[in-house]
RNA sequence: CGGGGUGUAGUUCAGUCCGGUAGAAUACCUGGUUUGGGACCAGGGGGUCGUAGGUUCGAAUCCUGUCGCCCCGACCA
């Protein structure tokens, strides 16, 4: 790993380090298309393992996945004010349907003939066309709730892109709930922002503080919008996942009304909440160290690997004969195990690129170990490495996973409360916040404040943490009363 | 779109100031020896130096235009 490390000692900054990272390790390389990322298989299995449990954890809230056009018509997005000022300036726009050869028959060219009637969008998100759809969906109260998720891509013209935390094209999932009251929609979003942070902490080991927006940050069109903030290791905030209450706007621009039990004719209540690849991103900058990846356990393409180390072919025999059975409890046990026995690459090297890719658990047995009755468990967090006799290892190495997954979490939470301070000076505030983390301030609550706060520090009201024991203060900045303190801090 | 950098072998880069046969490391291919932390030896393949034009006997190198990429900022999941 001497070559990664010299890297993060010469990189200038923590992105690059990242970018690095990202490449090293196979997840993902730059696409011939501006801003946009291909996903190598080894970062595409990780997304698979993702939306595998999402896609769980939506079901048993009742949202049934479907499926909508890539196209939107360009109408459809302005329909709703709000959402047109936020989503307008940055898409990719579909202007005509074919293309033809040129005059002189070595390129295409675009058809002049095939312009649209109507430009089609290439969606940045769904909300349009699938209120356009529902409207057609929902009559009755009996109809509600409807509560559908896609998984797709979207596009974005980003100005800057980086892998995985921003890019101009990205997968996600997208959820969109239709509701009879005000009450039920408000609690779905906050359900699912929930549903979003158990998956962040107990699957990705990634703690987050949840909360709600202020109304500069809030998304397009919504009433309020809850967010998971996580923090990276150069101290930076990531917004890991958002849900959104969308009140009756939706509603109201595609005209999505039902009637209710009164025979009285009403606006639904809308939400909407999504998680993209983004979530690798939060993966990547949480755990990983100068080595590599640190993946948690439940979300490894590969949890274990054995590395043999056997040179002649009768010592290569014996260590099969030693580790099969291992290898067989442990993926009859539902574990991704990897049997590396390639003999092309010498065991360092396999080392090495394991904890790159950031495999949780290494095991490695050798004549050595036969002759002992013992293998060589290296657990990827910590890199701790001991000697165990081969007897009951597979069950071992399973308590071990679930010691790893719980050891990621609180490790990277004992680091990230370390970085969460109160501050009541904004001049030691301005200080403080060079370094990363996030801040704990009284807030008068105005538009302006949070303006100062951007322009002089860079620094943005993440959210008006949940859960946290609120008392009325005084705004640091412009020495307002302010009824609560709220995250800010550097964000990506 | 502003500021800074950079385009040379699959990759990372040296060579550019001061013009003169296209380089290194790594990766790759062949053969052999190896294998408990990124192996070694021998041989081999691979680049019209981003691109267009100019200066010159001669350009990766000097001049002009142009395009791409990276980092920092504005925008955002």
């Amino acid at each position: 790993m001497a070559e990664l490390k010299d890297l993060t000692k010469r990189a200038e900054n923590y992105s690059q380090w990242y970018n690095d990272l990202v490449v090293k390790a196979d997840l993902a390389e730059q696409s011939a298309v501006r801003g946009c990322m291909v996903i190598k298989p080894y970062g595409y299995a990780i997304w698979e393992k993702m939306q595998q449990q999402l896609d769980k954890m939506f079901k048993a809230t009742g949202a049934q996945n479907a499926y909508f056009p890539l196209l939107i018509p360009k109408s459809f997005l302005s329909r709703e004010a709000e959402h047109v000022e936020g989503f307008a300036k940055e898409c990719a726009v579909v202007t005509h349907y074919r293309l033809k050869t040129n005059d002189t028959h070595d390129g295409v060219v675009v058809d002049p003939e095939a312009k649209l009637e109507e430009e089609l969008i290439v969606r940045p998100t769904s909300e349009t066309i699938i209120w356009n759809t529902y409207k057609n969906w929902i009559q009755s109260w009996r109809d509600l709730p409807l509560m559908c998720n896609q998984w797709c891509n979207v596009m974005r013209w980003e100005m800057r892109t980086r892998p995985f935390l921003r890019t101009s094209e990205f997968l996600w999932q997208e959820g969109h709930t239709a509701h009879a009251t005000r009450e039920e929609a408000e609690q779905e979003a906050q359900q699912m922002l929930k549903v979003y942070a158990d998956f962040a902490e107990n699957y990705m080991a990634v703690p987050v503080v949840q909360g709600v927006k202020s109304e500069t940050e809030r998304f397009a069109g919504a009433l309020d919008t809850y967010t998971i903030e996580a923090m990276m290791q150069d101290g930076k905030a990531l917004q890991s996942g958002t849900s959104h209450f969308l009140g009756q706007n939706f509603a109201k621009a595609f005209d999505v009304k039902f009637l209710n039990k009164e025979n009285k004719e009403e606006y639904v209540w809308a939400t909407s909440w999504g998680v993209s690849t983004r979530l690798i991103g939060a993966l990547i900058m949480t755990h990983s160290d100068d080595n590599g990846l640190v993946l948690p356990p439940a979300l490894a393409p590969i949890q274990v690997v054995i590395v043999p180390i056997a040179g002649k072919p009768e010592q290569k025999q014996k260590v099969d004969e030693a580790i099969i059975p291992v290898i067989s409890k442990l993926q009859s046990d539902g574990y991704s195990v990897k049997y590396d026995d390639a003999d092309n690459k010498r065991p360092g090297f396999k080392f090495a690129d394991y904890e790159l890719k950031g495999v949780p658990v290494r095991l490695v047995i050798g004549a050595r170990d036969l002759e002992n009755g013992t293998i060589e468990v290296m657990r990827r967090d910590t890199l701790e490495k001991e000697t165990r006799p081969i007897e009951g290892i597979a069950e071992y190495v399973e308590t071990l996973l679930a010691d790893i997954q719980k050891n990621m979490l609180v490790k990277a939470k004992a680091w990230r409360d370390a970085k969460i301070h109160e501050c009541d000076n904004y001049e030691e505030f301005k200080e403080k916040i060079k370094e990363g983390g996030f801040f704990l301030c009284h807030w008068d609550g105005t538009a302006e404040t949070e303006a100062k706060i951007k322009e002089e520090t860079q620094a943005t009201i993440r959210c008006v943490p949940f859960g946290y024991e609120q008392t009325p203060g005084t705004d640091m900045v412009s020495g307002k009363p302010s009824k609560a303190r709220v995250i800010i801090a550097r964000s990506y």
